[in-house]
DNA sequence: CTAGTTGCAAAGCATTTGCCTGTGG
DNA sequence: CCACAGGCAAATGCTTTGCAACTAG
């Protein structure tokens, strides 16, 4: 692993996305570590997960529509997809991938990868659900 | 109610989208409209695109990781998905769409839509085609 | 005429960078 | 000790807004 300094900060850090385990914006983070350090900056939260992604140790998510976010290497690894709450605005990693996506694109196109991100409610107890 | 003059402005930018025929960004949408109304502010299109949208002309589309690009309602009004070229990063539109995604989601979560969209190179004739 | 539109420039926002202080090893 | 890290604030880049001038109807 690349060398970094065990700063109380990138403890902070590491331990939200382990204790999370699904993809966390910036701003999450940035919510979440403050409750263990409180005056850390946005800028120290951009500054490690750039250091986290060139060490490999996180991988970033993209999100439709929004800002990417970033998950643990160990999670990334598996080929698999997200499902995002409209009402939490949480993410979620969901297993599996449906079969014969490459065949979707016309003559010509070359696919190479995709992304699948269902949207919906998370749970009937999510906390913003909305009532019915 | 809605009133929409018929400036040449918005001309230019009703064109575009019916030239193209494809999700378009804000930026492709000011350069092309540019070539009718060479002085056209970035402004007048992002407002033009605000008021298309109330007016149920065009759609947003999301884009993973990016910012969205919007298409004619008569595509979007069809279940599609598309295609993001990794090299000229142009988004195509699609048809079909996987059957079960719905069932890929855990026990618990509700789902009501999805987000699918493939990646790789448009075309070998592509311009920014990687050589091979 | 005159209210909806436009262009320019300034304001917002999220992200990035510069710079100087703090600190882990 | 001292180079890497962090905090703060300024810079950036894209989108939105304010405002005076313009123009379609």
């Amino acid at each position: 692993m690349i060398m970094t300094r065990n700063t109380k900060q990138m403890q902070a850090i590491r331990s939200v996305f382990k204790e999370e385990r699904r993809p966390l914006s910036p701003a999450e983070l940035h919510e979440t570590a403050r409750k263990h350090v409180p005056n850390l900056g946005m800028a120290t939260i951009y500054r490690a997960i750039q250091r986290l992604r060139e060490a490999g140790e996180i991988q970033a998510v993209d999100v439709p529509g929004q800002a990417p976010r970033y998950e643990l290497q160990e999670a990334a690894a598996r080929h698999h997809h997200h499902f995002l709450c409209r009402a939490c605005d949480k993410m979620f990693d969901i297993e599996g991938c449906p079969s014969g996506i490459e065949n979707l694109a016309p003559e010509g196109f070359v696919v190479e990868g995709h992304h699948l991100t269902l949207t919906g409610i998370c749970s009937p107890r999510c906390p913003n659900a909305p009532k019915g």
